[in-house]
Order: C-alpha cells, then structure tokens, then sequence
DNA sequence: AGCACGCCGACT
DNA sequence: GTCGGCGTGCTC
C-alpha cells in the first residue's frame, strides 16, 4: 500500500503538497520531520504535517520524498498543530509559518558547519597595560561597553555600531581575551530575593495557584512596583512542579541587566532567545528547551514558537509593546500566540504591563483576564507629581515653553536631572523657503525631508533618502530658508543655549548608533551628575534613570490626533513609560507636559485620574464605535507602481465579495495616508465583525479571490490579522 | 518566491 | 542571425 505525506513546502501558496514515501527510505513518515522534496525544477526542504493514506492528486503528477533529514520528528505535534492553525488563524501560506517555527541552520538541508562563535572579555593584566591613546574614541569606548557587559561576541559588537577595525585594534593590543562562552551565570553575587508587599505577594498567590490549568492573568502593576520579582517568584513556583517557563520580552527589553537578574536567580537553567546570537547558538538553546535540559527562555518574539518539553507558565512582559506584532510575512502577534499556548499546554498566562493595551482591558472586562494590581511603587517611592502646561500663544523656542525652561533650571539648581522627551528626531521636520514657500519634499514619498543640521543633511525618514541640505532655496534662489518645527537635534542646540554649563545628553538613533552605543550614554546618566537629557522614545524603554526628577513632554497633541484610531492609546502609554523614568523613594519627580489642548479629556483623564481610567475612557469610545478589540478586523494591503494598479486589484477583491450582512463590513480601497512611500503607492481594505468567525469566513473568500486574481506588474499585497496599524 | 518558457528589440 | 528584456504560468 502506498504512503503519502503532505509537506508544508517555503513557498508563497496557502496549501500544502503530497509526495509519495518510497520503500527505499529506511525511517517510518512520521509528523513533523523535516524532508527534502523535489519542486518545481527546485529541490526545498519542507515539513511533513500529515500522512494520509491516499491522495487526490493524480499518480503521473505525484513526486517522491528525496530523503528524510530527521531521525525522529524535529517538530513535536503541538508546534505542528500550532502551525497548522497560525496558518488558518492568519491566513499566511502553511510553508512560511513552518519555516519561521524552525531556527535558520534547520531550514537548510545540509546543517552549516558553523564554529561556535567566539567571546570577548577584558584581558586579565589589563592594569599592566599601556592606556589607550587619548585620541582612540572609538577602543575606549568599546572597552568600556565590554567590560560593563562582561563578554560579547563578534556580532554583538557589531550590531553595536563598531567597526572590525575598532576590535581588532583591542584584540592586538592584548586588551581582550577570549572565551568560549557567553557570560556564565553569575558566580560572585548571590541571588537575593526582594521581599513582596500584600499586592506582590497576592499576585504571586493567585498565579502560583493556577499552575497546572489554562488561566489567564493581566498583571497591571505601575513601572517600579515590582512585577519582575512576581515573575520570579511565579516562576520558582513553576519550577517546583518540575515546568519550564516562557519569558517574553520587548525587543529592547532584553538589557544586560534583566538577562543577568534572571540568571542570578535560575544559575543554569536559563536559555535565551535574541537577536545578539549566532544561529548556532540559537539552535543549541532551542534544542536545550525542547529537551527540557533548560527550564526557563527568555527571548523576544520569535521565542513564543519554541517547541517546549513541559510548558508550565507563560510570562509576557511590557504585553502592550509594538514589538510583539510581527510587521511582515507571517504578522502573528506573540503576545496572542503566547496566550494561544497557554490553551494548548493547559498553563497560565500572565501578560504584564504598566500601561496594558485595550485589548487586554477588554479582556478583564469581559472576565476572560483576571486582573493582578500593584498600585504600590516598591521602597515607598511616591508617584510623580503631573503637570500640564497650557502653551496656546507661548512662544517656543525649539519647542521650549517658559514654564518648561523655568522648571529644567530649578531642577538642576538642586543637582537633580531633567529628562525632556520629543518624539522626532532631526532637526527640524521641515524646511521651508521664506520667500516663496517652497517646502523640500521626499522625491519617492509623500513626505517632507527632515533637516539634518549637523551631518548637512536632509533624510527621509520614511524611506530613507539623503540629500545635501541646500543653502539657498532650489526655486527662487532666495538666501532665507527656515526650519519649521522642532526635532531632538534642534532641542539640545537650544537647550545647550540656554544651560551652557550642563551637559546635554541625546538620545535617538542618530547618537545611539553614530557614537557606537546607547550603553556609554546611559553610563554617564548614571554617573548622577546634573544634566540634561533628550530623546525620543527609546528613552521610554528599558531604562531607569534614579536621578532624574523633572520630565517635559514637548508635544504629545500630534499622537493624541493622529488617523489611526490607535493613536491616543499609544500616545497615552508613551506618555506614561516616560514619565515612569523618573525618580525614586527620596527623590519624588514630577512630570510637566506641554500641549495646545489642555482640555481635551482624553488628556485631562490621562493626567488627573491616571492610566486606567484614561483607556477605560478610550474602550468606551472604542465601544461607541463599535471599533477593535470590540470588534475584529483584518486589513488587506497592496503596494504598486501606481495608486491605481493598487486601487484597482483590491477592487476587485471587494467587488467579489457578498455585499449586504450588517454583521460584517468591508470598507475601500482607501489610500495610504501616505499613499506613496519609496516610490511605491500603497492602498487597503479594512474587514471588520463583531463576529471572528464571519471576520474569517469572509478573509477566506478574499485570500482565494486575490490569490486567483492576475496581479499588474510589480504589485504586492498582503493579509493582516488583528492590525495595530491600518496602513 | 523562484524558475522556465516564450516572444520581440539592439548588438558582436 | 542571437543575447536578453520581463510577462505568464506552475510548483504535489
């Protein structure tokens, strides 16, 4: 009797292929083994998720597995189930989601023959040796990133802005050593267990108790009241019951800091999951957690596909964070995914946040989330003090009001720090000519370019394009060009102005990744000494800043205003993560935020009551409207060489479409905002229902209809499951 | 996505 | 005469 499997094939198609099992390989098909299959004129390596004992596909087409490259299933049934409804649930080709659910050196046939990757550490007699010349920036300050780090490996250093030549200069002059492995648990210190309040200790309680069953848990705990130790404490209770844990993390949410704090606590049983290791290293630790050798991952999005042996408990941090929505090819959310889990190993779930998404609020609210409060800052520190300044007919410098300036000198008259945050980096967002009006756009985007003062630059920053900032205007030839607007490069000129005898520390992707690292300029923060930083939102992630006491917020209307309806949910948790940078027991802080609009009540909500009753405000208008997470959506998205190729594709989609259901709707196709981008026109269909099932039925028929469709030269288009954007 | 097949323009 | 442009169609 003949044996068939059907292989999920890393192709664009939403189906699977059946290839005969020939007598001639010696293994049994089993379920989730990798094979390598003829395709096409192609050779591809596929996974087999099922083995039916017949075909509909006629015999003369049928092809023969090539060889099975797996002793015993690479994949265990639950990840090949998982794939199987991510697949359905996101309506992505099978072949992709099974590619992505293995690490990269299992995506090949023949395993790369990689050698582990090496480590660099400060040399031992680094005492004995000779200074580096004053003059060789770039070494000392590697130096002082590795040695505040431990050890990094080649890419690492890499990824942190400096050049092989940088290294190699360390390593000849015997600065470094090697080492084979990354920074070992920690040896010296020992672990210390933070001792819980009521709230901690309650939270604790409810998660430890729900070990063992599915169960789901919003963890709203304010930023410095502890939630990190709650997961510790969770976790060694997973632990106890012979578990693993998941631990996802934010993409910058990985610092050193929190790797080492879980390390010091679980010594040899952590394994992690990011994007500073080699893909050997992935592997190895993938195949570490699917063993059970390590009990607890921590990593970033991807991680929540990791095949576990005994899934006990599933922690998602920061839950609100962008990061956890894949923004291309398979757009799975980890965050659901990890809930998905949950269900599937019968665990609890707990999602963490200080600023939750609406998505989990509406959860709790329907009593599907049970929600875990720490209201309580650990060590007593009060929360800060929130202030909003009306700045209608102010004048502005840079962005600056007067009470701002007023509050940033008070505050570094007491030797504290202020921290003023602008999320727009550049100089200037626009320029513009004073004497005609001549604005200088992007050539491929509807988009104006961003001054760059200091490189002499204006950047695209939506598609990346440079060109020399011009010194007279192109159209009239007139000398008064103007920078209208302000961005973080502009804020510290002037504020450098103004307070010429502080430092100024900036903070965007400009200075992080032209100076080699964000590391050394979070050191000298830490250094205590008054002084002055400005950022952008990476300053909202990951850090604390202790000595920090007075916050600005420059302008946050734009966000509260934006055409995404996300927009306010966004600009309110930004506004928080912020302010939560500031102060500590001793040193309360207080927030001041600038705005045109003090009276909107959004904004009123968000500073007079605080976060919850602000997105309570929001879910209700969300409500209202009938808008996610009240309902579902799905967004169906195409890009072409003109709008109206775009246009005219998703046309048809929707013209295909039954029309008339009150429960469901489909609106476009709507130009992008910003309908051209890199020289490329974007439009898209927004699928809506109160109803998931509808939502889908309805996605099913346009995937077909679209996939049968004969696109226009050059167009792309692709499928978007529970979208954070709508463009 | 790849890759082959196929049908029309400027070249040694 | 052919090299090569990318339109079209298929992948068990």
């Amino acid at each position: 009797m003949p044996k068939f499997v059907t292989v999920a094939v890393p192709c664009p198609l939403r189906r699977g292929f059946d290839y005969l099992w020939p007598d001639t390989l010696q293994q049994e098909a089993k379920v989730g083994m990798r094979v390598s299959v003829p395709f096409g004129p192609r050779r591809l390596v596929g996974v087999i998720f099922a083995t039916p004992t017949n075909s509909d596909i006629a015999k003369q087409k049928m092809k023969s597995v090539i060889k099975a490259l797996d002793e015993s299933p690479c994949l265990p049934p639950d990840l090949i189930q998982l794939g199987l409804w991510a697949a359905a649930y996101y309506h992505h080709p099978v072949g992709e989601c099974f590619q992505q659910l293995l690490p990269i050196t299992l995506r090949k046939a023949e395993p790369a023959k990689e050698k582990p990757a090496q480590y660099w550490q400060c040399s031992d007699d680094i005492t004995n040796l000779p200074p580096l010349p004053s003059r060789a920036h770039q070494q000392q300050s590697l130096l002082a990133v590795i040695e505040q780090s431990g050890r990094l490996s080649r890419r690492q250093i890499k990824d942190l802005g400096y050049s092989n030549t940088v290294l190699n200069n360390l390593i000849n002059g015997g600065y470094l050593s090697k080492a084979e492995a990354p920074l070992a648990a920690a040896t010296s210190t020992p672990s210390t267990k933070l001792s819980l309040n009521t709230e901690q200790d309650h939270a604790v309680k409810a998660i430890s108790k729900a070990l063992g069953g599915f169960d789901r848990f919003l963890l709203d705990g304010v930023t410095g009241s502890g939630k990190t130790e709650v997961y510790l404490r969770a976790i060694e209770d997973c632990l106890g019951r012979g578990e693993q844990t998941l631990v996802l993390i934010p993409e910058i949410g990985l610092t050193p800091q929190t790797l080492q704090r879980f390390e010091q606590r679980f010594p040899t049983n952590v394994s992690t999951l990011h994007s500073g290791l080699s893909d050997s290293e992935r592997v190895q630790n993938w195949k570490k957690i699917q063993s059970g050798e390590h009990k607890i991952l921590l990593g970033t999005r991807s991680a929540v596909l990791t095949p576990f042996h005994k899934l006990g408990l599933i922690i998602v941090d920061e839950e609100h964070d962008a990061s956890y929505k894949q923004q291309d090819g398979w757009r799975y959310s980890a965050r659901d995914i990890a809930v998905k889990r949950g269900s599937d190993h019968c665990c609890p779930v707990v999602l963490g946040s200080a600023t939750p998404s609406l998505d989990s609020l509406h959860n709790v609210a329907l009593g599907r989330y049970q929600l875990l409060e720490l209201r309580e800052r650990a060590g007593g520190a009060n929360a800060p003090k929130v202030h909003l300044l009306d700045i209608r007919n102010e004048t502005l410098d840079a962005g600056l009001g007067k009470s701002l300036l007023d509050a940033t000198a008070q505050t570094l008259n007491e030797g504290n720090q202020a921290l003023i945050f602008l999320n727009r980096r550049g100089f200037s967002p626009q320029l513009q000519c004073h004497s005609c009006g001549w604005l200088a756009n992007c050539q491929a985007c509807d988009a104006t370019l961003t001054v760059h003062f200091g490189r002499r630059e204006l950047r695209c920053h939506h598609c990346g394009a440079t060109e020399t900032l011009p010194t007279i205007c192109p159209q009239c030839h007139n000398h008064e060009l103007i920078f209208q607007g302000p961005g973080t490069e502009r804020l510290e000129l002037s504020l450098k102005q103004h307070f010429p005898d502080v430092p100024i520390i900036r903070i965007d992707r400009d200075t992080t990744s032209a100076k080699g690292s964000m590391q050394l300029l979070i050191d000298d923060i830490h250094t205590g000494k008054p002084c002055i930083l400005v950022g952008t939102q990476m300053l909202a992630k990951g850090h604390h800043f202790p000595d920090v006491t007075l916050v600005g917020i420059i302008d946050i209307d734009g966000g509260l205003f934006s055409a995404d309806f996300r927009g306010p949910e966004r600009s309110g948790q930004l506004l928080i993560q912020v302010a939560g940078r500031a102060g500590r027991a001793n040193k309360p802080g207080k927030v001041y935020i600038q705005s045109h609009c003090p009276d909107h009540p959004a904004l009123q909500a968000l500073v007079n009551q605080g976060y919850q009753p602000f997105a309570q405000q929001l879910l209700a208008e969300r409500k209202l409207f009938s808008l996610p997470p009240v309902s579902f959506s799905a967004v169906i998205r195409a890009d072409a060489v003109s709008l109206e190729s775009a246009e005219a594709f998703l046309s048809q989609i929707i013209n295909a479409l039954p029309t008339g259901d009150t429960a469901w709707s489909i609106v476009g196709p709507l130009p992008a905002p910003m309908a051209r981008k890199a020289g490329r026109f974007r439009a898209a269909l927004i699928l809506q229902s109160e109803r998931r099932s509808l939502l889908h039925q309805h996605l099913h028929a346009a995937c077909e209809i679209g996939d049968q469709l004969r696109k226009p030269q050059n167009l792309r288009w692709s499928v978007d499951v529970d979208p954070i954007d709508l463009f």
